[in-house]
DNA sequence: AACTATTTATAAGA
DNA sequence: TTCTTATAAATAGTT
């Protein structure tokens, strides 16, 4: 535009055209800041040199975050939308199904319960008759499971008890060893440490005496004892 | 800058401010676009005028949005961040929440009980146990007022009837009027519009018969009726 | 970075 | 809004 009219094309010269580039970008701003003033206007340069480098021209008395804001505002739509909207949803979707789960908790315990029709009433009730039902039987069969694991472990020590009572005889002859006295080696076999006071009854008495016998079918009557 | 120099300051007249702002506007376009074609580099303006009309320059073969994208990588912030990360960080805590009230709805159902110990299940039993009774007495309150319902309804409609039939014996002196062969007028003065069938028994017999008698005491009885 | 011939932008008027 | 045009401003090429 001066010494002679150029082509509005890429300058190849990379020099020239980094020259260039800072002249024009000064009369960029330069201009931009003159509408500002001139016309109360808010104006947002940013660019970028084809090195890479960044440049930015802000309205005084604005930022570039805000007006970006107004920019999106304007528009009625959001850039970023698809992350940030997403994002948003499942927040919502979270939240309803929370206050879903909050709820039928607060049925399911009695603390909430105003709500609810005499049908609804039955209905709930029937389910935590029958879920409670499950729950039960879940305990027998844990309990069970536990007696068995003792009974093993008890099996095994007495075994090994008699077989070191048979060494020990062969070995020493001596009749006064008994088995009632020593009922402290046995928990340290069976690795008992102070567990639940409940299950003591079955450990006092090592040598299975008939009324604790514990085999298929009898565990019921063994859950009334360790309840 | 032609016709007589001006001073850079706000146009007070507004329709020269306008016009000014357009003309400069398109200048400044241009300009940007000879940047953008000369230099190699990649322009973006946002203004917006005193009215808050948005206009935008772009270079061409980019998005504002990459442009932006670019410009908050290259200053290494995220301008819309703190925002972002707070979602984030909800989203979260909601997962969480939402983990925790299912597991305990699944162990409150029995649908998911294999990770709880003998102790634990009993725990829940018992709380299952105090719950269920909850549900049982609030059920009860329900049906019991509802009967109470019934029953002020029921009284007051045979009241009704009742002076009715005085009126009309009074003026027509008809002995062949009687109670029995009119039930349907009771089922529009209490209301009755198809209910549950399971409340029939009670409103087929307006007459008050001494086995049906509803009154303090006897409510249980017509539980057992109704359920 | 400064200079300057020339092009370009634009203020004011139509 | 658009066109015109005198003039201010920007700037390409040079130093």
């Amino acid at each position: 535009m001066a010494r002679g009219k150029i082509q509005i094309k890429r300058i190849e010269n990379s020099t020239n055209r980094q020259v260039t580039y800072s002249k024009r970008r000064n009369g960029l701003f330069k201009k931009a800041n003159e509408l500002t003033v001139l016309c109360d206007a808010k104006v947002s340069i940013i660019m970028f040199s084809s090195t890479g480098k960044l440049h930015e021209f802000i309205s005084p008395c604005t930022t570039t975050k805000q007006l970006f804001d107004q920019y999106q505002k304007t528009l009625g739509i959001d850039l970023w939308n698809s992350h940030y909207e997403r994002m948003q949803e499942s927040l919502k979707k979270l939240k309803d199904i929370n206050r879903k789960f909050r709820r039928e908790i607060r049925q399911r315990t009695g603390e909430s319960l105003n709500d609810l029709s005499y049908e609804d009433l039955l209905r709930l009730q029937e389910d935590m008759e029958i879920s409670l039902k499950i729950i039960r039987d879940r305990k027998y069969k844990v309990i069970g499971n536990q007696i068995d694991t003792y009974k093993k472990k008890l099996r095994s020590a007495v075994e090994i008890h008699r077989n070191l009572l048979n060494e020990f005889e062969i070995k020493e002859e001596d009749p006064h060893y008994g088995l009632v006295d020593n009922g402290a080696d046995y928990d340290s076999v069976l690795g008992f440490s102070g567990g639940d006071p409940r299950i003591i009854a079955l450990r006092l008495q090592p040598n299975l005496q008939p009324g604790l016998h514990v085999g298929a079918g009898s565990d019921l009557t063994t859950y009334a004892l360790l309840e």
